[in-house]
DNA sequence: ATCCCTGCAAACTGTTTGCAAGGCC
DNA sequence: GGCCTTGCAAACAGTTTGCAGGGAT
């Protein structure tokens, strides 16, 4: 929930010139109160349809990606033909209501910590991720 | 480790007609002590160059996705330009290795049981995948 | 003979890239 | 002015599809 002036120096703090591509893209993922979950296609529909601008795709891509380095913004994993983000960049898991195609955080408190009894010679874990997938109830 | 009328048999049974091709699918995937994690594509070299057939993409693609509906495969969820398939059909999770982008099968008792506290009105869950991302140690 | 399956090429989808023009510092 | 960013179109990768010919029952 930050004006625009807030991103511009958000931008400019972490070496993102503040186009106006950039702070609109600001604008729609994170001036909300629940964090977001979105693919490309999604944030490309917004940004035409209710911010009635266009933004080129390369460019879409172009500021995720360098969102995301920056650590704004996190993939999710999800076995689909579109990648998931999510604004919401804590540890966390998550359902995939997959009729809607819809993602849903799952908090910490929501699921009892992972103890993964098996180790890889040579390899540590890096990450754990929980896909809880949803079907209708009936 | 079955031989090829096994296969047949199977094939047959399960309504799919044994030709030549699916049965070569069957001895590749099949013919193993431990379960198997492939893409399309690693599927596609083996045949090329271990048992030096052509089977077209389109015939490897058709046969794993009906293998895949007649329960002898699963999909296995990870973001990755590439489908992934596992001979192991059970209930399990998975280590991935980043680096060798290669799939390690957790078995249950690697893992204790999970137990999500949050629930969705009118949803109920399907499926809870667990992807353990693995890095270099050092 | 019928119906299913294969193989090829073309189509499709999401994503990435090259490059010229434009905007920020 | 210099460098980063944008926008467009073309390229790309994995996957799917249409259809004619071939094979299984």
């Amino acid at each position: 929930m930050l004006s625009n002036t807030e991103y511009t120096d958000k931008l400019r703090k972490s070496g993102l010139r503040p186009t106006k591509q950039r702070i609109k893209i600001c604008e729609v993922l994170f001036n909300r109160d629940k964090t977001f979950h979105f693919t490309i296609n999604d944030l490309v529909k917004i940004i035409k349809n209710k911010v009635n601008e266009k933004i080129s795709l390369a460019t879409v891509y172009n500021t995720i990606h360098a969102f995301e380095k920056k650590g704004y913004l996190k993939e999710i994993t999800i076995n689909s033909s579109q990648t998931y983000f999510d604004t919401n960049t804590s540890n966390h898991h998550h359902f995939f209501d997959e009729k809607e195609k819809e993602l849903i955080d799952l908090e910490e408190q929501d699921i009892d910590p992972i103890k993964i009894k098996k180790t890889i010679f040579g390899k540590k874990i890096k990450s754990v991720e929980v896909l809880v997938k949803l079907d209708t109830d009936n």
